[in-house]
DNA sequence: AGCCCGCCTGACCGACCGGTCAGTTGACCG
DNA sequence: CGGTCAACTGACCGGTCGGTCAGGCGGGCT
């Protein structure tokens, strides 16, 4: 049952992941408190035991689960700083692909936006966040002070700054869409591509240069999600 | 001792607001699964089955806390929808205000912010947020519609949108801060009087209608915080 | 063969959880 | 004075938690 002849279990390694895949559904679905190493060790059909063969601790399974799950939803971003794109559609195709991958993958966002709140985020934020998060922040600073270089980005505004902000109206969005889609004045709560088609209009015409608008003076009056 | 001539305990009544204190605390602190019923008690100065005298249930003594925290932190945003302000003034004022009041009540805004994310916010962030937060929300899309209908804003953009982005945007920088720090590209993180400058600087000219440029064609350069 | 060593299990442990209960106190009312 | 009732307490309950332990199993090395 291990010598890679069967299709399911090739080693007793399956089984680790096996218990990575289990944990990462319950941490994201419940938290880490609420989440017990029965339940983890049941869903994976595994004993309890061999879980804590696996992993010396809880913690230690969730800081395992976390370090794949930022590894994975973070590789898929890296593809978009060697282009050479004109800033706005940088922008644009960022932002839709940031918060498209989100979306896609919900159970881990919420999972680390979670330990954000965890009032241990001054250090385990820190030691994640800073690691993991702080590459592609990076990237897309300074892919906005290139584009900031070619006169394609205000003199005057801070490249951190426009990054966090974008940044921060997806998480948002993404975090509080149950709560907007109650909203009466909100029509937008369950259609991601037109909000980032609003975001990335009401970003650009601040941050275009004053005198030098977009190639074509009203790119969109109503942004629709016909490109999705 | 309840004959209300001691200046510290009216009388019984007294308690229940002490176990309401210490709990909001806790439940701020580490949430609601990792506080304990008996931890609650300790801080408060009574006996666990005291707690439960006054409140039934756990989920009992946390709902009255979300009410109460809900009720103080979103009475003291209500006064500034009468202002007849110039649109940038008022949402200046609005995104400074309301960054304040996160930080300056951060442990229930913590408490809010993990309920959104707490899986049953499809229903318990909808009888929240929807009775409690939907109204100040839904008066300042109002503030922005009426600014929109004077001509202080661009016909084509979406109030709500403007306003989830604001909102957004300081949500993120109140949940964010600690990680944003340590971002070497970020140096506003400490300074949330700089970050609203920059945040209203960066919307307003994408609010502004085209050829309507703010009284002062580039109102301020490097937004300090000397305001403050 | 004999041995070893990962993988894996059921049974178990102490600690702590949310919640209950019998009973004490003390103010108020007749 | 006795009776009532809310406030309050210490002791306790069943259950679950994270974690441990002794040992079974089975394949590979010598």
């Amino acid at each position: 049952m291990e010598t890679a002849s069967l299709d399911t279990a090739p080693a007793g390694v399956d089984t680790r992941e096996r218990i990575l895949l289990a944990a990462e559904q319950l941490f994201a679905e419940a938290g880490f408190d609420v989440t017990s190493m029965s339940a983890i060790a049941a869903r994976a059909g595994v004993s309890k035991a061999n879980v804590f063969h696996h992993f010396t601790t809880k913690h230690d399974l969730y800081f395992a689960v976390l370090r794949a799950a930022c590894r994975d939803s973070c590789a898929q971003l890296g593809a978009l700083d060697d282009t050479q794109l004109p800033l706005a559609e940088g922008l644009e195709r960022f932002a839709r692909s940031h918060l498209g991958k989100m979306l896609e993958h919900e159970p881990v966002a919420r999972l680390v936006l979670r330990e954000l709140l965890s009032e241990g985020g001054a250090r385990r934020g820190q030691e994640l966040a800073e690691q993991v998060y702080g590459e592609n922040f990076g990237r897309f600073v300074a892919l906005l002070r290139r584009g900031q270089e070619r006169g394609e980005l205000r003199a005057d505004v801070d490249p951190a700054m426009v990054a966090t902000l974008l940044i921060g109206a997806n998480v948002f969005f993404f975090e509080g869409r149950t709560v907007l889609r109650h909203f009466g004045e909100v029509d937008f709560a369950d259609d991601p591509g037109r909000y980032s088609g609003m975001l990335v209009d009401l970003l650009l015409r601040g941050i275009l240069p004053a005198g030098r608008g977009p190639g074509t003076p009203a790119p969109e009056k109503h942004p629709n999600p016909s490109d999705r």
